[in-house]
DNA sequence: CTTGGTTTTTTGAATGGTCAAAACAAGGGT
DNA sequence: ACCCTTGTTTTGACCATTCAAAAAACCAAG
């Protein structure tokens, strides 16, 4: 009844993203997956999902695993939809680099009120994406989540769109945003070479930019017609 | 040593408050004053006080009170900083009415990092005053606070220009706006009567507007020259 | 002074969230 | 089947913040 609490809202968010970074939305999320993410002891974790199971908010299997229940979901959805609406109004509208939103949004969207998120919301237009491309839930908490390949698995010298990058972390960030690799940005993949760990991508200006499998595999694709 | 919580940053900010609101800064605040603004027991408050003495963010005295440190006091400003440019921000970018954004900044105040805050000043163009016409202190705590009259206590048919309202309460709020009186409106108080309670103004196109002296102490104003 | 009433502090207990470390369960070799 | 590793749960403790209620200090009036 009483309003979630930060601490339950970051365990929702986080139960949420796992279950939806494992192919099989569905299956149980182990306790030290959820621990680690969390950053607490594996016991905390036990802790908290039992309350939270207790709450109606999971469902939870001793020695298995913790899944989300409707309910859960839908406030994890809002949870994120705060945080993506927040991380956009504050590159759009204050101008603050994409690599930097990621940590504020973290702490506004546990304080931010459903009006402010609705005036964001209208003022940006409804959109439906973060600057990372991650979808913004609507706020009945229901998202529609695009299945993209990745630089790893699209069809080699295919002209694409960098559309969604699926890694927060701040200086990942700015290592894209200095070879403009930002969604939008219209991209092929040259070459692949799995022993040297490298992909070979042409992007603005015909440039050659060469990352890691690990970092390619982040960068969400589709299919591009026109030239760019 | 670590980052004050949003509890710490609360009393701070309204042990401040309440030796502003005291003619004599420097003075005590009463614990019992203390606790009742916070909405806790008396217990409770002091407690805390102590703790915060051992911080050396204040100076407490049993059986007296309490009062800011000067390292008590830049925080209490900061927070006030914060608070202000955050309601003025609601209003100007996001269109908010300025009823309802005290609450909302009563969160994000604990939330927001300096560099938004700093950003937000800098979009703002470093206003001095909130949409109350409470000063914002500037980066490093400081801030000019004027010594404005009220309504109470103004000349008769003077004209001023109501610069100050020392109220957050949304429904006084709705209701002066509903009346035009907004920091920057041009007014008259054209009398006063002790016995009635009774303070007529002549605001905007002259209309005339009666309220209570309680509600008149609140609106400060400031001498105006030319007619509006 | 002494008494009475108000304010303040103390004490003991509760809650939410956390950790460290001991105890426990599960499942795959050999 | 047994053991051993790995992951999980339990237990006991701690910190911050709060309340309720008992105890103490303060102060003004007689």
């Amino acid at each position: 009844m009483p309003l979630p609490s930060s601490t339950v809202e970051n365990y929702l968010k986080t139960i949420y993203k796992a279950q939806a970074a494992q192919q099989d939305r569905g299956r149980l999320v182990p306790m030290g997956h959820l621990a680690q993410a969390l950053a607490v002891v594996p016991g905390t974790a036990t802790t908290m999902v039992k309350a939270l199971a207790e709450s109606g908010l999971v469902h939870y299997e001793p020695y298995a695993g913790v899944r989300l229940t409707p309910a859960g979901e839908k406030l994890a959805a809002l949870v994120l939809r705060r945080h993506r609406l927040i991380e956009l109004f504050l590159v759009k509208v204050l101008g603050m680099s994409w690599a930097e939103v990621h940590d504020e949004a973290e702490r506004l969207e546990h304080a931010a009120s459903d009006k402010l998120i609705d005036r964001i919301d209208t003022m940006l237009g409804r959109p439906a994406t973060d600057p990372h491309g991650d979808p913004i839930p609507d706020s009945s908490g229901s998202m529609v989540v695009p299945d993209y390949e990745t630089l790893l698995t699209c069809s080699l010298g295919a002209p694409v769109v960098l559309t969604r990058v699926t890694d927060q972390d701040a200086a990942f960030l700015r290592f894209l945003e200095g070879n403009s690799l930002k969604p939008g940005q219209k991209l092929r993949v040259e070459a692949r070479d799995d022993a040297a760990d490298q992909v070979v991508v042409r992007g603005r200006r015909d440039a050659k930019i060469t990352i890691g499998m690990r970092a390619a595999a982040k960068l969400q694709v589709a299919p591009a017609e026109a030239e760019g």
